[in-house]
DNA sequence: TACGGAATGG
DNA sequence: CCATTCCGTA
C-alpha cells in the first residue's frame, strides 16, 4: 500500500465533519463535471449529499474511512424515495441498490457491524474517469484547489 | 439482517 | 444502465 496526496477541489459544502474525525471528500467523487445537471441522481451521489452536509438522524461517517453507517434505514429510505418520486421506498428495496454496487466496487458491507458500508473512495475514480486517469490530470481538471486530500491506495 | 436472482421500467 | 420491486434463501 502507498500513499499519494492529490490538490482537489472541495468546495465548503463537502468540507464539514460528522462526529469525531472530520471526513473530507472531493467533488469528482459525486459529481461528474462532464454532465452538468441532466441525468439523474444516484443513490451514492445523494448518500454523498447527505454525509456531507452532515444530516445527522439518518446516516453518518463511521470509523474508518469511507465508512458509513445507516442509523435509521427507514427514514433514509423515506428520504431517497423522496427524492426519486418513489413512495413506497424502503430500506429492503434501498439496500437492493447498495448491493449492487458491490459487483461495480462503489460500495462494500462492512461485515458484522449494523448497517455498515463502506465506500471504496480509491475505485470512484475509475467509475467517475473510465480508463486511467494520472494524478497530473486531476490538477488540470480542478485548476482552483482548494483542499489537500491524502488518501490511502492500494 | 443480509444476499443475490429475476422481471420490469424509465 | 441504474435502479425498483418482489422474493427465496442463509
Amino acid at each position: 500500500m502507498k500513499i499519494i496526496s492529490f490538490d482537489l477541489l472541495c468546495r465548503a459544502q463537502c468540507s464539514k465533519n460528522s462526529g469525531g474525525g472530520s471526513v473530507l471528500f472531493p467533488d469528482w467523487a459525486y459529481k461528474p463535471a462532464w454532465s452538468p445537471g441532466s441525468r439523474q441522481v444516484q443513490l451514492w451521489h445523494f448518500l454523498l449529499e447527505l454525509l456531507g452536509r452532515g444530516e445527522g438522524g439518518a446516516i453518518g461517517w463511521g470509523g474508518e474511512w469511507g465508512e458509513f453507517v445507516i442509523r435509521d434505514p427507514e427514514r433514509l429510505a423515506r428520504l431517497w424515495g423522496e427524492r426519486k418520486g418513489k413512495p413506497h421506498m424502503n430500506y429492503d428495496k434501498l439496500s437492493r441498490a447498495l448491493r449492487y454496487y458491490y459487483n461495480k466496487r462503489i460500495l462494500h458491507k462492512t461485515k458484522g457491524k449494523r448497517f455498515t458500508y463502506k465506500f471504496n473512495f480509491s475505485k470512484l475514480i475509475l467509475v467517475n474517469y473510465p480508463g486511467y486517469l494520472p494524478p497530473s490530470s486531476h490538477q488540470a481538471l480542478y485548476s482552483n484547489n482548494t483542499v489537500r486530500l491524502v488518501k490511502h491506495f492500494y
